[in-house]
DNA sequence: GGTGAAACGCTCTGGTG
DNA sequence: CACCAGAGCGTTTCACC
């Protein structure tokens, strides 16, 4: 009397049940999170309470991190994305490497398996601005190299999806 | 008679003046885009109109693209994050790799410079799955090759900051 | 561009099937 | 787990500065 989730790997960690309608809120609320309740219970035919009660266990259970707002990099001045791989002798998470967290130019950090110990998604003003970025990263302990890759155009970019 | 959107850098497009409020807002609804005016208001020292009127220009000027969710791509199943480098013979803009978008894996698209031409971000549910999305792109005409890097931890990911 | 007042609509809680 | 009903509050528009 196995549940049906159980050969799927030892279940998500509390995922506590994603069904067909839940992916569907997920969808709609990914394209335009200011719909209201009563307008998603009209797509997914249920009454808006129900909508209400979904969302917040899906909220709770983590499936849905956090309501933000997708931001213009372009237009705030950062046109310039590029990812840079940094190698560095040794683990590459240091705190040093961490603190790189609170420059709003970087907006990823991997580990990542390869011959770089870390990958960084940045964005910054101009090649200029990526030069100084460069040197921060240099100045870590431990830094041996950097590769940079700049993305010429975006053709997609959005997290994940339900 | 020239519009003003000929010259395509000496004044962002038309971002019309995001002054230091705007930044302000922006920062908290990143944060959370659940805040009500009202709050946003309290935050700023404003009205709940004036910061309406503001975050409503936001939008028009395409500061704010949209108000969305933040999904936890692992809790929905896919807990295995990948950079795909693909080299292509010629460019890679081709519409059989656009397409590869309406993949729900992939999670990003861009063209960058470097070998390879089309860098990837994908979200797969294990290695059997990338190595399936792998085999799709394989599939596309003119792709020679493809280097993956996989995350073995992500330490910060988020979009553009203001 | 910001303010205050007011009407409307939605959220969100309880109680029920 | 979904529904109905209702109280409360936030959004949104307006006139005014």
């Amino acid at each position: 009397m196995h549940s049906e989730t159980d050969d799927v790997r030892l279940d998500p960690p509390r995922a506590g049940r994603v069904d067909a309608v839940d992916r569907k809120l997920l969808g709609l609320l990914l394209e335009d999170a200011t719909l209201s309740y009563a307008e998603l219970g009209r797509l997914v035919h249920l009454s808006a309470p129900a909508v209400h009660e979904r969302v917040k266990k899906l909220r709770r259970a983590g499936a849905i991190r956090r309501t933000t707002v997708e931001l213009d990099g372009t237009l705030l001045g950062r046109p310039l994305l590029s990812f840079v791989e940094v190698e560095t002798s040794g683990w590459g998470k240091t705190p040093d490497m961490l603190a790189l967290r609170a420059d709003p130019r970087v907006e990823e950090m991997h580990s990542v398996t390869g011959e770089a110990c870390v990958l960084l998604k940045v964005r910054c003003t101009d090649t200029r601005d990526l030069e100084d970025l460069l040197h921060r990263i240099y100045a870590i302990e431990g830094v041996k190299g950097t590769r940079s890759t700049v993305a010429l155009q975006t053709f997609l970019e959005r997290g994940p999806q339900p």
